[in-house]
DNA sequence: TGGGATTTGTTCGTATGTATT
DNA sequence: GAATACATACGAACAAATCCC
């Protein structure tokens, strides 16, 4: 019990480094469909490529990287579909995480979350990284004040799998908004009304979602395949590929996809 | 593509080994708090420590071993506030299963369900480890046929993780009204009775979790402190502690809360 | 207290598989 | 299409920690 402080980080290599990679791919210093080599990510920590192999695996369970046997390991590129799942599901966990909160908030839990959204405010004219990580941030906390290990774990989780999403489907947005309605789910739950937290989170994440996920083929880069059907009719490509890219298909609703 | 049937199994020993520990520990062929080091897996699967050691890492990530530095894995002891937790987290997961599900099933896989039943049904008085995990296979099944990756793999990993808890805290019960269950359900689902489906499912789930789970909300481990409150004033504690301790009789167990 | 036995943590060499020219 | 270059897969061996007597 000598020397305490530091001790944790240090203690477990792999930890560290799974942090460090994480915050590197949501604030997109490393882009979806990076190759992310064990050799090189054992010499820039220091580590052996055991260790980074550990790390690696650790990611790829956490659904942050892609890993493909004997192909190695790159930062993961979640699909449309992925991603508006992930949100789907992320708002499953937080009408929990609140429906266990309203009316259950210390005061110093308050004072801490307003505390947060004071910092929020603070970011919002600088970079859009920062104000992205404040803004799941305050999420996490949120989750973390329900006592629940395993709730604090998967709320985490796919918090961060939703912010990989943002990184490659989000335009840049103002933040304040999002601001306002922290502070209106604070209220909410401060006041213990559950029903209406439940609700301006539902309504929140939606709005996160759909400034996100407005248009899914644009962006995303179709199958080999997908770019062929038009051409495969022996058509004149050009045109029929035109054509062919205005299809909206935004409709979020249930059709079973791919088996 | 010559030998290519077999290969999915063998091709990744680790997967391969990590369903076999599933299987034993949700069938309590291992039981909670059993080691399990890395040169017996390894001898016992024909493998080096380096895979037996990956498998049980990944174990680890989902919750089901509990993998202390430098002294080795062994099956998960899950808390009973976890247990809580994870029931708490299913019902929000399969929540968003039926409503995805409702009205969008095809008749090719309200068909399969309802044969999946019939084994269940077939299967009610073999042994409960069956039983147990036929009743698990339905949700999951259900999971499956929302055709999202992402949400069947943490539907998944919590029916597990239950499945886990109820080896530990269950007492034997009779699987006949929990297949009646299902069978309203798929019911439901087939009517397109989104609210209906999430209603009978919740229902179901908190019948599961309560036949291992003695209610959450009247437990809560009462400190020293309030133990001693009735006591307080001077008075006779003996009348005062009879007459607050007036709640419900848990009649068996209320012994599980050892911080 | 301490020392030996056992188990885990880590490195690194070799083999195998994939991509590239 | 073959050979080369490179990254990963796996295991043997060493180092460190823990447990037990």
């Amino acid at each position: 019990m000598s020397k305490s402080s530091g001790k944790a980080a240090e203690n477990d290599r792999i930890s560290s480094i799974c942090d460090a990679l994480r915050q590197a791919i949501i604030e997109q210093a490393l882009k979806p469909g990076t190759k992310l080599p064990e050799d090189t990510l054992g010499e820039r920590f220091g580590v052996g490529r055991t260790i980074a192999r550990q790390a690696l695996a650790q990611l790829a369970a956490e659904g942050l990287v892609d890993h493909k046997r004997n192909k190695g390991a790159e930062v993961a590129t979640p699909s449309w579909e992925e991603a508006r799942d992930l949100f789907d599901l992320r708002m499953s966990l937080e009408r929990l995480v609140v429906s266990r909160l309203a009316g259950n908030l210390t005061p110093e839990q308050i004072a801490a979350l307003r505390q947060h959204i004071a910092k929020e405010r603070a970011a919002r004219n600088t970079r859009e990284a920062i104000s992205v990580r404040l803004a799941t941030e305050f999420h996490t906390i949120l989750a973390e004040m329900t006592g629940s290990p395993v709730l604090t774990r998967y709320v985490l989780e796919i918090c961060r799998r939703c912010g990989l999403t943002l990184t490659l489907y989000a335009r840049p947005h103002s933040s304040e908004c999002a601001i306002n309605e922290h502070i209106e789910i604070l209220d909410a739950l401060e006041k213990g009304d559950a029903q209406a937290a439940i609700r301006i989170m539902h309504h929140h994440l939606e709005e996160v979602a759909s400034r996100a996920l407005i248009s899914p083929t644009v962006v995303q880069t179709p199958s080999l395949m997908d770019m062929l059907a038009p051409y495969a009719n022996g058509g004149n490509g050009a045109r029929a590929a035109e054509a062919a890219s205005k299809s909206p298909k935004t409709g979020r609703g249930a059709k079973n996809r791919k088996k």
